[in-house]
DNA sequence: CGTTGCGGATACACGACTGTATCGGATACG
DNA sequence: CGTATCCGATACAGTCGTGTATCCGCAACG
């Protein structure tokens, strides 16, 4: 096989794009960021560039998944530790598990918009939304069922969980060091949950 | 007053580049967006522009506080009329009275990425949402009392409002046409206004 | 060890946008 | 009517970014 012969120097320089790339879009922002910009941060030049990627746009799709994967991931692993049967306790749990990361959710933002210009972007977009809610919410299933509640409908849960979190980390990212509004956050989670799940008899 | 001579011409070319922005912000993205593609679409050069504005964040800004002023004026005009004791078909009218428009979501989106990096436009949103929760919060406890329900906490059940509404508004526009989608957002509205209210005795 | 070919640097030609400086024309006012 | 004044058009110089074409060196393989 001739065409994998450096194929670990091209994986860092790669790795090392990925990364200047989200720095640069989270300070520039998706539109004003530059090629040259991520370049320049990542202590190459142009020809890396255009040797790896064919254009800004893929570097960002690749940036993202990278990225949301990874989230997914560590949510993930956060999340297998989990096994109070006390409802606060585990909404603390994953909310911990869940930085509110100021430079992600700019990024976030950001390709959201970008994304709602684009049926294939969108896709993705959706297709990783449901994956987290797959993550999520049978691990939220069974610790609720530890505390003796049974969720009536998985899906609007997930699709629930998700839009408080995103709606509400907004809320908690304008308003910088102001606790009431996190408390008011988990409040929201808590009331959620429970409106969502019954009772076991 | 000799300063206020044509001041009816220059408000309506100062209209008009406001309109051509949010049409260019939408499209383009604020980032991508230029002085030109504005004025062009204006049918203006950018003599106009500057001399009516003196950056485009500038007429960014002006543009988001303009159309947010406005939508925040259509949802009171809105509101006003309900009275309906009926939880449902309060929440109904409610949402039908704030359009998901993917053009005005997506130049929020990247409004509130360009915020969280200024300190300035981030009070402005701050305090543009609490507005809304001001408007939206009395009339909906009202009605919800016309249903024998009382609020318990008026300012969290702004919050939780306005977070439900912004994460809803993403996942419904990433999947254009779903029915379910727009359910789940209703039963989300219906169960955080239950959990945030209680029966008066 | 030599050779091959890939990864990244360098050079270049070009286009897009900016901001200012200047000018012409329309308009309110005496 | 004349004129002062302001609005918006036009011209211009300069900056920054793009994408391609070409080249060099290094690492892998025989």
């Amino acid at each position: 096989m001739t065409a994998a012969r450096i194929t670990v120097r091209r994986a860092e320089t790669r790795a090392r794009l990925l990364a200047a790339a989200f720095a640069v879009f989270a300070e520039e922002g998706f539109g004003r960021a530059s090629v040259e910009q991520v370049c320049d941060r990542a202590g190459f030049t142009r020809g890396a560039f255009y040797s790896n990627f064919s254009s800004l746009d893929e570097l960002f799709l690749a940036m993202w998944e990278e990225r949301s994967a990874n989230l997914l991931a560590d949510l993930r692993a956060a999340l297998e530790g989990i096994d109070s049967a006390d409802a606060d306790e585990m909404i603390r749990r994953v909310l911990r598990a869940i930085p509110v990361d100021d430079a992600w959710f700019r990024v976030s933002l950001e390709f959201t918009a970008h994304a709602l210009r684009n049926p294939a972007l969108r896709e993705a977009m959706a297709a990783r939304e449901e994956a987290i809610q797959r993550t999520v919410v049978p691990i939220v299933a069974t610790a609720l069922a530890r505390a003796g509640r049974r969720v009536r409908d998985r899906t609007a849960l997930g699709h629930a969980l998700v839009a408080i979190h995103d709606g509400t980390a907004a809320q908690v990212l304008l308003r910088p060091g102001s606790r009431a509004v996190r408390r008011r956050r988990e409040q929201l989670f808590r009331a959620v949950l429970e409106s969502y799940s019954e009772e076991i008899p």
